[in-house]
DNA sequence: GAAAAACATCGATGGTTGTCAATGTCAGTG
DNA sequence: CACTGACATTGACAACCATCGATGTTTTTC
């Protein structure tokens, strides 16, 4: 594996490799309709607002999560494929 | 997902989640027999050993690599089915 | 037993990260 | 236009992390 697609990768798996960002993922694929807001994410991981706020941008940065913005509100939910690759990657090397 | 098991994933994905590393596990993985020593490892990654050492026992903390030693050598290789079990989280959610 | 080779550990350092309080932005409402 | 509610952004701080040089440990060789 060359620098550079490590690299890349390593971007990816860091988005991820939190422990309230996996929860965040969670919650959001088992939510109605595959998408939710910030405000129903604050209160299960019991962190605020802002917080929340913080790791959502990062896991859209990393092409985890999709963000649209509808009124008020900011639906978050998964890009389609993407975990799907990551899994490829750890399961070439088994 | 509960706190309790997303803390337990996140150290095995942070234990990956680092572009030296990722690149350790392939190297590791496409080495004859699967498995290498730290002296083959230092090279092709342009680190020192201290750090490759320190890079390795993070993966071998995390489950990840399973260390042997024989003689003065160190082998490193990949715990059968670590890499999968952490594929599989991924796939769940897509 | 002295020397060398392979690897681990230690201490230090610069950089990154998760969290929060405060503040800013923008859409809807009356 | 003022007000409210939902989010995003900023600034700050403590904790953590990757890297390196120096040193310690263990095994083999002479």
């Amino acid at each position: 594996m060359s620098a550079a697609r490590a690299l890349e990768l390593s971007k990816q798996f860091k988005a991820i490799a939190d422990p309230n960002r996996l929860r965040l993922v969670s919650l959001i694929s088992s939510s109605d309709g595959s998408e939710a807001c910030v405000c129903d994410l604050t209160a299960p991981l019991g962190l605020g607002q802002p917080t929340v706020s913080h790791h959502l941008k990062i896991l859209v940065d990393a092409g985890i999560l999709h963000r649209e913005k509808r009124g008020v509100w900011a639906y978050y939910s998964l890009v389609p494929g993407a975990l799907n690759t990551l899994a490829g990657v750890l399961g070439e090397s088994r």
